[in-house]
DNA sequence: CGGAATACAAGAGCAGTGCTCTCGTTATGG
DNA sequence: CCATAACGAGAGCACTGCTCTTGTATTCCG
């Protein structure tokens, strides 16, 4: 057992390194990594490799698994303070930026364009959604606490599926509250793709950090958030 | 001489039809298409494309730049139409929205995460900024017929950063609304893509169009369209 | 404790890739 | 008309993802 135990402990170590020299790979080759140059950082035959990660691919989904998962629990930890709505709010989206900033090139793993014959799997779905649901618990707080501007209902059919989303995650929130927050977040994701898919360049290049916010600012003016 | 220009006419003819093959392969291949499978659709060695395009990069280029080029064109069209401000920004965005989705592979080109080694020629921004002049052109339109909306002036150093785009491209226009119609820009090409990338699946399925429609309402508030 | 089963790593190999170089052929311009 | 330039094809290089086979440790169990 304890054998078995140094096994599994040792399989978990080489399966942890192939990762994160494929990470550090990852800055420099983006999405289309080399598995056979992974092999080679790590000191393993590239066929070895396929002891641990089924396919390239596989190697991909598991990078882009811990990247919704740090970047989830970054989240989670801004969220987790105290404060008014709208400063959890923007401490949030800052927080969101700066990892992003950190490590660009896992921000474009998991929000840039999807890799062409990558089809996600449903073990994704759970950590790509840590941060959304951050967002929600907020707007749905400064609910409770009163602290929501009134807004125009929503009216039409995505006001249904509003609904639907609300009556599963959010139970008791307005369909409206769930749409705005589902918004935030698409500026928010939105927003910081822009800036580090170089959509700022040549216009503002020294005080992103507060044109961030000036946006966010509108995200959360659009929330009903005060 | 006309014998040169048929020599030129061929040439062209060759190279749009080496286009248009290579944006087919986009759908299937997206940005790592392989020049070599294209070569073989247009009947050709695939040493021969190299004499119409120096490398897979030069032909990438040049499918953004017809890319930047027909969205931007789409954009132009819509824009040109009259109507009350808020209307003008909502027929261009939607007109965004569908070029997009009738061409995804081509907005992931130009608006997905950058290819890896990729680095964009200054060929690009010309066309690259087309819809961003639309979008400055509808906010500019509306505050010259006074019919912004208040907000609270943009301060801060990023405020000098938008003054300066303006004056360099919409003389007159104060920063505030430089740096709103940006900021529309920016969450226009977040939403689409959040749609194009698969982020509204399983929350909004049947009317997205009415969800997108609803956040760029939203972002002509924030702008002050009225 | 020893043999069987298993996990593991390495290497060769296949089909495919971007790109270069060389070699004939064809059309162009002086 | 002929030198020149453009053109296309093919071979070849180094690389890729992935599979299959072979040999070697390591673990498990009777």
């Amino acid at each position: 057992m304890s054998a078995a135990g140094v096994r599994a402990r040792v399989r978990a170590e080489m399966t942890e390194e192939i990762k994160a020299v494929a990470r550090r790979h990852l800055a420099t080759d983006g999405a289309n990594l080399s598995l056979r140059a992974v092999a080679r950082d790590v000191g393993l035959a590239s066929s070895a490799v396929y002891r641990y990660f089924a396919s390239r691919d596989e190697l991909l989904t598991a990078l882009i698994i811990d990247a919704y998962d740090a970047l989830g629990a970054a989240a989670e930890q801004a969220a987790a303070g105290a404060g008014e709505p709208i400063e959890r709010w923007l401490t949030l989206a800052c927080r969101v930026r700066e990892w992003a900033l950190a490590e660009p090139h896992q921000w474009a793993l998991i929000y840039g364009s999807p890799v062409p014959g990558y089809q996600a799997p449903a073990d994704t779905i759970g950590p790509a959604s840590r941060v959304m649901m951050q967002i929600a618990g907020i707007v749905l707080d400064a609910y409770v606490q009163g602290r929501i501007a009134d807004r125009e209902p929503v009216a039409g059919r995505y006001a249904e599926e509003l609904a639907a989303v609300a009556a599963q995650y959010t139970p008791g929130a307005p369909p409206r509250l769930v749409g705005a927050a589902m918004a935030a977040f698409i500026q928010l994701c939105g927003t910081v793709s822009a800036e580090l898919f170089g959509q700022l360049k040549n216009s503002i290049d020294e005080d992103r950090r507060g044109f961030f916010e000036f946006q966010m600012r509108g995200a959360a003016s659009f929330m009903g958030l005060t």
